[in-house]
DNA sequence: AACTATTTATAAGA
DNA sequence: TTCTTATAAATAGTT
């Protein structure tokens, strides 16, 4: 160690130091728009997780980089949002109009009662949580003194950080590849 | 005029005057959740565009609602980035494997050479504009002493801030409608 | 990749 | 609602 120490000191003028260093800026300046790039990419990305968990809202992003590189995300699953996207848009073909019109109302109101049903089925299961907890620690924490909506939001809000960086990191791992999904469950 | 006012602080601390305070206050609590999906959703808006300018890049957004509205956003249109994403997942049926394969591969380099192609054309209607000043005003910017690179992202920061507002504003007057499509051409 | 100065987003409150 | 503002987060530049 106090060696190498030695070495790199003894080292630190000469010409090859010199050409490192130019060959290095001249990198940087080359790698700056895509670093920036991914950069915001990466900052997206945790954005649409957060609104997700936060607001439980399903979401997809679909970005093609400069170089025609393609990044998908999404919660809980890009190919459900985008799917259920394209069934609004292209409701079908135009047979029966008024059958097709009925059905979409009832596609809509499906939608909708599921992801009410899926909110309330998380609260519960948070109401579960802190039941269970009570029970063990006695009366610890006096969770009736809350609504359950503060609960739930006081619930994913301390989560919301543990995910969106473990996310931050599955990202960077898998950026190399050419076709980039990430999805939640 | 008079008189109501009058009558306002004559009644001011009545039975009325609290349970509407009451009320004002529960409608707020209620209205959170909600109001914070808004903000988010029209912070992530913002970001999609300004990465889209920033880097040159081809993005779709679709995010549905806890009560299960749909709002989709996109640059330069949703439906053309969802469109390419689709071809690339599902590449026609599998009947001659070589063949799509092929297909596949010429598509991606037909998509990377557009991708390249329009951002070269922009510099070049960036250098066109350039010139052009610089003949009517006499040498006043000399604008050879920059790379091309930097003169068109100067020119995408200087536009950036008043396209992001614009869209801001658009985003806001759309958000009542059930689906919500955002286009910049 | 890690750090920091600056900018930007957002939650809470009016 | 919309606006303000204090705080938290994102990011550009740098090493």
């Amino acid at each position: 160690m106090a060696s190498s120490n030695g070495n790199n000191t003894s080292t630190k003028s000469n010409n090859k130091r010199k050409r490192s260093t130019i060959k290095i800026k001249k990198a940087e300046q080359s790698n700056k728009p895509l670093d920036t790039f991914s950069k915001r990419k990466l900052g997206l990305f945790n954005k649409v997780t957060e609104l997700s968990i936060l607001c439980n809202a399903k979401t997809a992003m679909i970005i093609t980089s400069p170089n025609g590189k393609l990044y998908v995300c999404g919660y809980p699953n890009p190919n459900t949002v985008i799917k259920h996207f394209l069934d609004r848009e292209n409701p079908v073909i135009d047979a029966d109009k008024r059958k097709q019109d009925h059905e979409g109302v009832v596609e809509t109101l499906r939608f909708q009662h599921e992801a009410i049903e899926e909110r309330l089925k998380e609260e519960n299961n948070y109401l579960e949580g802190v039941k269970e907890r009570n029970k063990s620690s006695s009366c610890f924490s006096c969770w009736w003194g809350h609504s359950i909506d503060d609960m739930a939001l006081e619930s994913l809000e301390q989560f919301k950080t543990s995910l969106v960086k473990l996310k931050l990191n599955l990202d960077a791992s898998l950026q190399g590849k050419n076709i980039h999904i990430t999805t939640q469950s």
